[in-house]
DNA sequence: TTGTATGCGTTATCAA
DNA sequence: TTGATAACGCATACAA
């Protein structure tokens, strides 16, 4: 088996008796060919098994048609359903992913992006941690797009896309309020990332603009089991909420079998419970959580849009999304 | 704010005041160069921001670095579990994973393989669909590594890693037949790929071999919605099955869902349930469902380390892996 | 160990 | 519309 290397332009110019550069444009869209060229062209190629080289091309053309999407636990629900929606967008903008995982240490998203860097990207999608300033400058400065979701940063020329984490926050308490419940909980990990801290933020004070209590507890990675180990806790306590909004849906499914089967309570007649992201588990027949969803379709469509348009960000300008979390009414609440 | 390009080799000579060669050479890693020099091409580097340009690293070593990862419902939990670990093992080994959705339409699987052509990938791991055998050839020829993982092409030159399916269901029916089951049922999707069907025909003729009946139910696309819709036909038809193995955990959680919710019946005491894949949310709470696990680390692990070994595939063998899915009992299944 | 020269596959520029 | 030629940024064979 002759382990031959890909064909060239060249050999399949000198079969369709064309120069190189007629091969070039062929595959150029929107390039000055005639049709019957390019049909030789695309026939020589066909036969040869031609594919343009993305690397060479990307060489010259300095653009690479490549995105990184830069994202630690990835196996998770969220987390995977908005790689899909990313991803599949993406393709459909005639870009390709590349993605990155951080889930080892910590510099870790550093080095995502000196790697997004290396194939220069045209543009990193961040979703999990936070870059060093230097390398997000560095970054920049090669015209280098810059996405964060759900972070923090301020910063010129990057796409920043938030949620509106307190006003979801504020109707969740409100929906407590209908519900009758008095004594409310807080179910959070200990991660502290921005999105998780803003929803904690707050769900605390518009609880005090109501004048009721509210008991937080923060603990462990972000997850089911944090849930679960919240619940026991909070459960154990003396003052036993009857309502508690959990920062995200898996801590809320380990809250809710926790109170279940480890105390007894029914849901949501002992205690109501709303989380946040609206993950495909939150619908299955063992939750019906009633959740927030992140607007996942949304995030992605403005993402991809904003590279399209921000071609002069030579501007520098750089963008504030606030997008909009919609409760999703289940069975996890008592009617008001 | 200057929209400049990216600092090149040259450059970092030209500061540091050596050959540009010397600058390729302090990169690349064995290659001969005095402390010294190296010293000072490091230094020029980090001052002016350098970064090789793998486009044309991989232009000149005629190896890209990039490894494709072929995926649809990449937000499933096996799924997303799998491309995590092979991400993870992919970037330990120096590699980078570009991955592409195949969720749209048909033919799609044959546009990732090309576009995989294009960026000259060093390998593609197909996780689902099957591409068109022209194509396969076509990679092959081209010096490509092919992972298909449970698919189920014979081919040349091709890595392929299966389960041991027929075995784990032979496991199962043993189980249940300790459980003193006596009606056995088989919960599948409608999907018909090769590991699915399996584990149905490994599961039909063992029960068989000990003359139990077993009801076969096939419906839908692989998931949680699928089990629900298979639990209410099989309820509610004349004889009942006391043990049903699910041909995917996503199936069983659904099919407990309903069997609980709609029929009011208990588990294991009424009816014995198994599943496959063990995702993270069989070991829930609501679940704890006995399971097969899909050896995810083990598969990745086959996969870098095949295209280590194989640098000599000149010689167009291909291998098969069967790796074993083991049995995690939790509480879906009576003791025997 | 170092530098020079050449090639990798492509696109862009310029004449024809 | 077409072809020749010069980049693109890097690696390497070869000579020093």
């Amino acid at each position: 088996m002759s382990r031959k290397v890909y064909v060239s332009a060249q050999e399949v110019a000198a079969k369709a008796g064309v120069s190189r550069s007629a091969v070039s444009r062929t595959f150029t869209p929107g390039a000055s060919v005639s049709k019957e060229t390019r049909l030789r062209v695309l026939q020589a190629a066909e036969e040869l098994g031609y594919h343009v080289n993305h690397l060479a091309r990307g060489l010259t053309r300095r653009e690479s048609g490549i995105v990184c999407l830069i994202v630690s636990d990835l196996a998770t629900p969220y987390r995977s359903s908005l790689l899909r929606t990313l991803t599949d967008r993406l393709q459909n903008s005639g870009r390709v992913a590349m993605v990155i995982n951080t889930d080892r240490s910590d510099g870790s998203v550093d080095r995502a992006l000196q790697q997004a860097i290396r194939y220069r990207a045209e543009a990193s999608i961040i979703l999990s941690g936070m870059p060093d300033r230097s390398i997000i400058d560095l970054c920049l400065r090669n015209g280098q797009r810059l996405v964060l979701i759900n972070r923090d940063e301020e910063q010129e020329g990057i796409l920043r896309i938030n949620l509106d984490d307190a006003v979801a926050a504020q109707t969740a308490v409100h929906a407590f309020w209908r519900a009758k419940c008095r004594h409310l909980g807080f179910a959070n990990s200990a991660a502290g990332t921005p999105s998780l801290m803003a929803r904690e933020a707050g769900f605390v004070a518009e609880a005090a603009a109501r004048g009721l209590p509210v008991l937080v507890e923060r603990q462990g990675a972000t997850g089911y089991e944090c849930g679960r180990a919240i619940a026991r806790r909070m459960m154990t306590g003396r003052q036993r909420p009857d309502a508690v909004f959990c920062a995200t849906d898996l801590i809320a499914c380990g809250f809710m079998d926790g109170v279940r089967q480890e105390f007894g309570l029914s849901i949501p007649a002992d205690i109501c419970i709303v989380g946040f992201d609206d993950i495909e588990q939150a619908s299955w027949g063992s939750y019906e959580l009633t959740t927030f969803a992140q607007p996942v379709d949304q995030i992605a469509l403005e993402t991809v849009s904003w590279f399209g348009t921000h071609d002069n960000l030579a501007s520098g300008e750089g963008s504030l999304l606030t997008l909009h979390a919609e409760m999703i009414w289940r069975k996890t609440v008592r009617a008001g």
